[in-house]
DNA sequence: AAGTGGTCTAGACCACTTT
DNA sequence: AAGTGGTCTAGACCACTTC
């Protein structure tokens, strides 16, 4: 003998849909058709979400709308908004940020280095990093390439090398090789100019903040061009660290193999 | 001139704080005093539930109250119950089982393995692991090994020496360090009588099931020992893994050294 | 049918930031 | 004071599992 809770509008209480463009848009009972393309409603306000920042509604660093009037634009209650954005910001996609608002995350903080720069010193000193950049020249996929950034093979890829070193010590020699048709135009004057992480580059450059990474480690002995570059013995330790990494929606964007010399640092990961 | 929202028990509306033991603790709005040890409900939740858990009331594997109990035991609305949950869930602390029960996470399950091992072959074949004891006895804890366990040098601490082999191919030397007073009474006997991971026995036969853990690693090249037991060549390179493993309460109870040969497998890591 | 977690809503109030 | 996110509540209904 309950009495149903009275809706604000008179939409339906079963499974609703949002159309691509719609703000409140009409609802239905699901029939048995839809129930295969089943999402909840705070899943499909994500989406939402992740396409404007995808097509650049809300950029890097800049705030999106209040939770209020994300609701009232989409039609749901806050709630619903709230799950959302707590999903994204759990994906690091979103900060939020209490009295302020919600803000779309950026590369272009100290905050957000540390997601991707994983070689941490062995003390807890503070380090001077610097990039040199050896090589930036467009190239055809290889295969092997092309599989990891899900292209063609002969596709066009920009090749980078370049040397980390910190306080001086060249410690990572990493080669990039990145999506030609997303990162056109990108020369060694350009990350040169360019004071900062890459990826911070990528972001506000190329509107392609990396959002994800799959790496996979291995341990190997220095050649003698690495071992040249890194300024060890040939046949010194070395880690080999392969990493594909992903923009908005999972699409890989970049392929990078990173030669760390660990004498003084290491890898640190939290297995949570 | 809003109505306030008639609350179904004669509660306070401002902070509350949880007794130790009581359900449904009178309130308080909070003074000053309060203000620097105030914490949200459902983290005070939280810590009440992680409570259960270590104190065995409820095991790994086992489901925990529902939502709906847990919020009459602690005088909460389910929702609040709900939030302190699914902070747990995303810890891995507990598995939710949507018509089934939410349940202390285990790892006696395929799933919560690949979470600690985090060494996967090249090819994504299946593999036969399996574990050889070299030694287990007790010894007392170094400087360093006392540092990393938060105990005093000296103390007690169990040493276990093991090969793990892939497919009959010796592929990791492990060696580990226990708190001596969590795992009193551990043998290399009561090891080999247990078939599966080590952390499977670490939570059933001692209560202490590792929750996370933090790493360090390195290149490294094999020296004759270790040579010898991976079957690789002196000078080879192999990945040296430095954890720290902790239980509830981030409680430390094992530091770990292994040597990973990578030449058939890599070390599979997530940036998220 | 009953019990569990999962989604969605509406509303109140708190904490924090800015105006 | 106004606006933002953060917490908490109460309730309805859905999806899934078990009896």
């Amino acid at each position: 003998m309950t009495v149903r809770h009275p809706p604000a509008s008179p939409l339906a209480t079963g499974r609703r849909s949002l159309d691509p463009a719609a703000g409140r848009s009409s609802s239905t009972t699901a029939g048995p058709a839809d129930a295969a393309t089943f999402s909840p409603l705070y899943l499909q306000i994500k989406t939402l979400i992740t396409r404007g920042l995808q097509g650049g509604e809300w950029k890097p660093g800049e705030a999106i709308p209040s939770e209020g009037e994300l609701a009232r634009r989409f039609g749901v209650s806050q709630g619903t908004v709230r799950k959302a954005i707590d999903a994204m910001a759990a994906e690091n996609l979103l900060i939020r940020r209490q009295g302020k608002g919600t803000y779309v995350a950026t590369h272009q903080e100290a905050r957000a280095q540390f997601r991707f720069l994983r070689l941490a010193p062995d003390d807890d000193r503070e380090e001077v990093a610097e990039s040199r950049i050896l090589d930036c020249r467009r190239m055809r996929a290889t295969a092997q390439i092309a599989a990891s950034l899900r292209l063609k093979a002969g596709d066009g890829v920009v090749a980078i090398r370049r040397v980390l070193s910190f306080d001086g010590v060249p410690t990572v020699l990493d080669d990039l090789w990145l999506d030609g048709v997303v990162f056109r135009g990108l020369t060694a004057e350009r990350i040169a100019a360019y004071h900062g992480p890459l990826y911070g580059l990528f972001e506000s450059a190329f509107s392609t903040p990396m959002t994800r990474a799959e790496e996979r480690i291995r341990a190997v002995v220095a050649d003698g061009v690495s071992a040249r570059l890194l300024q060890v013995a040939t046949g010194a330790p070395l880690l080999l660290v392969e990493r594909v990494s992903m923009t908005y929606g999972d699409r890989p964007v970049e392929l990078r193999r990173g030669l760390y010399s660990t004498a003084g640092h290491h890898y640190r990961n939290t297995l949570g």
